[in-house]
DNA sequence: CAAACATACAACTGATCGGTTGTACGTTGT
DNA sequence: ACAACGTACAACCGATCAGTTGTATGTTTG
């Protein structure tokens, strides 16, 4: 595996808030961290339609939040505990920047030397969409 | 104040969530949590219009991510670092349901006696939005 | 084998989203 | 006073979303 670029983080980000932010998601996603359950045995447990449940699932699926397995004729869905802990990880990255202001870096980087950023995926700084 | 109910944490998640589900959104919270900005400042660091800027700002402060504050014609906008921090702590409470079915606790109060082996998710007794 | 079960996906619909332009209004500088 | 600036909001538009129903396919079970 290759360090993902910016742009991938950030596709990343995008799919794991997303479907956090929806508190069906959410409930789903707390079921299967506390154990594996069936897609059916889910639908169950709401007032929905099971394909709006199998929906919800395969959306917390794409994003990496949950994993399924093929057991007969059910899939059997787990939560990605480390997946959790990734989204965990980027908002305590997001506290450091309030704390030390961590964008400095770039500059400090980017504004003489060599610039050796292997670590950096060149163009944009930390972030994404500037104008100039 | 009072304590918010299961409901109103639950809105106050899918303003979080959604709020955060955006990367200019994010870019623009990352800035602003590494100081103050006014929003024609933020605005002129995207390739967007100011009127668009000024929504994603109003998101962010609706969520309660960002405060705002007037100073002259100017609104200056700051990062809420408390707020960051709340929604860490409700992703670490997703890994302590991974990691001990927390939800049992409850039995555990009341029926007394340590006899605790694996507990498996027999059930559901989790969270919310049941159907029956 | 046939019926019931579990899953997956396509097609549709109303609602929301992310962007746009335009307008209105208070503030600042000349 | 007035022009330029900064902000806010309304109205609109195409895209995506969250739900629906229906259909197809594989897997148990009687």
């Amino acid at each position: 595996m290759n360090e993902p670029t910016t742009r991938e983080r950030e596709d990343q980000a995008d799919a794991w808030f997303h479907a956090l932010a929806d508190r069906t998601r959410r409930d789903i996603l707390r079921r299967v961290l506390a154990g594996e359950h069936s897609v059916s045995t889910l639908a169950r447990s709401y007032d929905m339609s099971f394909a709006a449940v199998q929906k919800h699932v395969a959306v917390l699926e794409r994003s990496g939040l949950l994993t399924k397995r093929r057991q007969g004729r059910e899939a059997l869905a787990s939560g990605d505990v480390e997946a959790v802990r990734s989204v965990g990880v980027m908002l305590t990255e997001l506290e450091a920047l309030w704390r030390g202001r961590i964008s400095r870096m770039d500059e400090l980087f980017a504004s003489d030397t060599g610039t050796d950023t292997d670590t950096q995926t060149s163009t944009d700084t930390t972030t994404s969409t500037q104008k100039d």
